[in-house]
DNA sequence: ACTCTTATCGATACAAAATCTCAATAAGGA
DNA sequence: TCCTTATTGAGATTTTGTATCGATAAGAGT
């Protein structure tokens, strides 16, 4: 199944290049300004196809709908838990299993859960 | 709103304890042997509650389901890509951030996502 | 350029996971 | 034992994402 470059993924690519970890639903109401005849199906496909070929990453997050991310350099995430604001952060931090595992490795992620610095004097929930 | 202590509670931590990483689904099938009248509803709460009293612990993976961990220790995990079977890991990594960032970190999780010893050898998908 | 194959598209139906609603039940303090 | 109300179980609903399918168009071959 030989891929086909089309306008339309080219399009995803580049809203999620603007966008800061948007989700899919926010991709097409993105797009659907400049291209009202994009379908939905059409921009979750493509966000499929397109971290499939490794030029996007699929973030997922505890109770969260999945985002992408359109930089795949290795840097790890902060999530709040109080406004679910996504920060990319990088660290030096660089895990490694214990020796003699089974595994082959391929992805590895760390991410990190608390308050950002708006919601820290929020006190409810 | 204050707590009470339920049976149906109890006897689902203590199916979370008898099972590996289950999802709730597998926790109401688990329990549907023993307790035919229990909820599928009252299973989610009850599994919501106690990851919320932090006795458990929820595990997000892409894509996949919840899934649900009784040790709540600090021990990462081996998701394999292939049969998504889940595997505990212990690593001294101990991830930290860069000094003078905002945040209050609450949590943090490392996943390691590859193929597991079986399905090293299969090659398609 | 024209043709042909078929990947991709857009619309919409569908599926899966989890939450919400609500009357009935029962925990546990008074 | 009585009362308040958190919790339950059944089923409807919501949300997120996928499958279906006829129409469109990418792009290789001629």
């Amino acid at each position: 199944m030989k891929r086909r470059s089309t306008k339309q993924r080219e399009i995803v690519y580049e809203a999620l290049m603007q966008l800061y970890h948007p989700t899919a639903e926010e991709v097409y109401e993105y797009l659907r300004g400049e291209f009202p005849t994009i379908g939905r199906a059409t921009v979750f496909r493509n966000l499929a196809v397109l971290a499939e070929e490794g030029r996007i990453v699929k973030l997922f997050f505890p109770d969260e709908v999945t985002h992408y991310d359109a930089i795949t350099d290795g840097h790890y995430h902060f999530v709040c838990k109080r406004c679910s604001k996504i920060i990319d952060l990088q660290t030096n931090a660089r895990p490694t299993l214990p020796f003699g595992h089974d595994f082959e490795i391929e992805a590895q992620e760390i991410n990190f859960y608390g308050r950002c610095r708006e919601c820290q004097q929020i006190l409810q929930s």
